[in-house]
DNA sequence: GCCGTTTTCGGCCCGACTGTTTTCAGTCG
């Protein structure tokens, strides 16, 4: 049966393509796939088991998107999307990747010159025979000749890890902050929504100087390889490592309006802007305003410009128009967990793993800094055999851990391992041994390539085992760099309701894992997380901050959360869960 | 292609920047 989102990924490549036959991405009918696309990508029930009415029914699909997605569950394939296949092959559409060209340049590059893929640009540019088309010119020409040259490391649809956009825009930040006049700095668009990968980086200038003054710093700046706009108001670099980032200054008065405009998502904002029109205004960068004369109605904070539209603030993580309006509008947000809320971590290693750098004892009085009623410590399991700690060696912490304890009258440390499951779902040591730990995290390390059926199994397994209390780093991808192991997430997440074995919402930036799409999808489901740092020394203990902004994104409630749990519920949960 | 306390047709989000044009089209976000 076909899923919900490989029928998501047909829709939206029907957009893509549409998007060449429109001429514009902001055509009516790319719009209405895209609509589509992302209803379907995000509903529970299977597409696959829905008639055509039903189907049409969803938000953003009508009869015509609905007989597609019929004809594609019932044939396995979507003759529309066949035929845009033919019209634009994907050497083709390749064209659109180069920053400069869109859809209606690279139809009139086909059209008249016969271009069909990059090879035939290349060429095109060496002939120079573009400066001779409609519009075009030798600087255009120039510039396309440039995109071209660097296609791939600075081309439209790259992106980033959320980890390496971070860095590059805290440097951005400290260096601007400096600037006289400037009196705020924010990074907004896809870094605010802490998104897993990062498109281009957007940053809010609000100054009471000459914007000029940063302008000319920003371009300025030690990072800029190249600049690429450059406007009073706004403008555009490419890092050193090819990253865009996009600068704009704004009036302290426009901050509010500003920032809903520059966070987006797109789809959010085109929301507002509806909202907006629906009562006769008008929604922009600058402000809510009266359409009529333009009489401001509310611009300098987020909240205000909401408040006007009858909303309440909406949470950055989750302005990505996928039921958040609709659960505003209801008064129905959810109750997203918050730094506030932690009162543990339960994945903390300490100098016993061979990765760890830190003594248990530093570890323990970092945490009891941080205000911890409880504390997990789990250092890496004897399987993993680089890292592991052998049976002796946690039997020596437990004692000492039984001495710390009684310096730490208000944090209860449980002491415990973060156990490795093998590609058969077991586990390290022995069951004897492992009842006689207070805790366990299990985290798969290896034998990433096994398929569903198997990889499937191996979690589901390691959940039922009475030793393992959270399922570490669900998927093991780390961002950028490995995808996650093949699971099937509706078999895990039932498990997890059956076993009441939480999930772990683990918070190193290049694992962010679970990722927010599954935490999304639990949502319905009656399963439980624990946010962790995951941390192997104490710096690191501030990961749980990007673990609650992942959270955020996949909508979980404080009350799922079980380190959110006063000590007494967190303890009946964990004794609840070990011994299944 | 979708949608409707302006409902079955006529609308559909908004603006900066660039390069090419003397008023605008294309691209981008």
């Amino acid at each position: 049966m076909i899923s919900n989102s490989e029928v998501a990924s047909h829709l939206a490549e029907l957009a893509r393509l549409a998007t060449l036959e429109e001429g514009s991405s902001n055509a009516f009918r790319v719009r209405a796939y895209e609509t589509a696309a992302r209803t379907v990508e995000l509903l529970d029930t299977p597409v696959a088991d829905m008639s055509a009415k039903e189907l049409a029914a969803l938000r953003g699909v009508g009869p015509s998107t609905a007989a597609k997605i019929r004809e594609l569950v019932d044939t396995g394939r979507m003759a529309r999307l066949e035929e845009l296949r033919v019209m634009f092959p994907a050497a083709f559409v390749e064209l659109t990747r180069i920053p400069g060209v869109g859809p209606k340049t690279a139809v009139m590059l086909r059209d008249e010159l016969h271009i069909n893929d990059v090879e035939g640009l290349k060429a095109a540019l060496d002939a120079q025979l573009l400066r001779g088309l409609p519009g075009m010119g030798a600087k255009t020409e120039e510039n396309i000749r440039t995109a071209v040259e660097r296609l791939g490391i600075g081309g439209k649809e790259r992106r980033t890890p959320i980890q390496d956009a971070l860095a590059v825009a805290r440097d951005v930040v400290a260096a601007l902050s400096a600037v006289p006049g400037v009196i705020r700095v924010e990074p907004m668009g896809s870094l605010r929504r802490f998104r897993e990968t990062i498109g281009d980086i957007d940053v809010i200038v609000v100054s009471t100087g000459d914007p000029e003054d940063v302008m000319r710093r920003f371009v300025d700046l030690p990072v800029v390889r190249e600049v690429v706009g450059y406007g009073a108001r706004k403008s555009a670099v490419l890092s050193a490592s090819g990253m865009q980032i996009d600068l704009r200054v704004m009036e302290p008065s426009q901050f509010g309006a500003a920032a809903i405009y520059f966070t987006g998502s797109k789809a959010h904002n085109i929301r507002l802007r509806q909202m907006a029109i629906e009562r006769g205004w008008i929604l922009n960068e600058y402000a809510l305003a009266e359409s009529e004369g333009g009489a401001v109605i509310a611009s300098d904070t987020e909240e205000r410009v909401y408040a006007a539209l009858g909303l309440p603030w909406i949470p950055t993580e989750i302005r990505e128009d996928t039921g958040e309006i609709e659960a505003a509008l209801a008064s129905e947000l959810p109750d997203l967990v918050a730094d506030k809320h932690l009162r543990g971590d339960l994945h903390v290693h300490t100098s016993l793993s061979g990765d760890g750098q830190e003594s248990l004892e530093k570890m323990l009085a970092a945490c009891a800094a941080r205000g911890y009623a409880y504390v997990a410590i789990t250092d890496h399991g004897e399987d993993l055999t680089i890292n592991g700690a052998t049976r002796q060696q946690l039997l020596a912490q437990r004692r000492r851990v039984a001495k710390l304890q009684d310096q730490y009258p208000d944090m209860t440390i449980l002491q415990g391992a973060e156990l490795n499951i093998g590609p058969d779902g077991s586990v390290d040591y022995d069951p004897e041994f492992l009842a006689g730990l207070d805790f366990g995290v299990a985290s798969v390390h290896s034998s990433f390539t096994l398929d569903r059926t198997n990889q499937t199994a191996r979690v589901i397994a390691a959940m039922r085992n009475p030793a393992v209390n959270v399922i570490g780093h669900l998927t093991g991808r780390r961002i950028g760099h490995r995808p996650g192991i093949d699971l099937d997430v509706d078999a895990v997440l039932s498990a997890a309701e059956e076993t009441g074995c939480a999930l772990e919402i683990n918070g190193h930036l290049d694992r962010l894992d679970a990722p927010a799409d599954v935490l999304r999808h639990a949502r319905e489901r009656d399963v439980v997380f624990s946010i962790d740092s995951d941390a192997h020394d104490t710096r690191e203990l501030a990961n749980v901050a990007n673990a609650v902004r992942n959270a955020r994104r996949g909508w979980v409630e404080r009350k799922r959360v079980v380190n959110t749990w006063t000590a007494k519920q967190f303890v009946r949960w964990v004794e609840g869960t070990r011994g299944g």
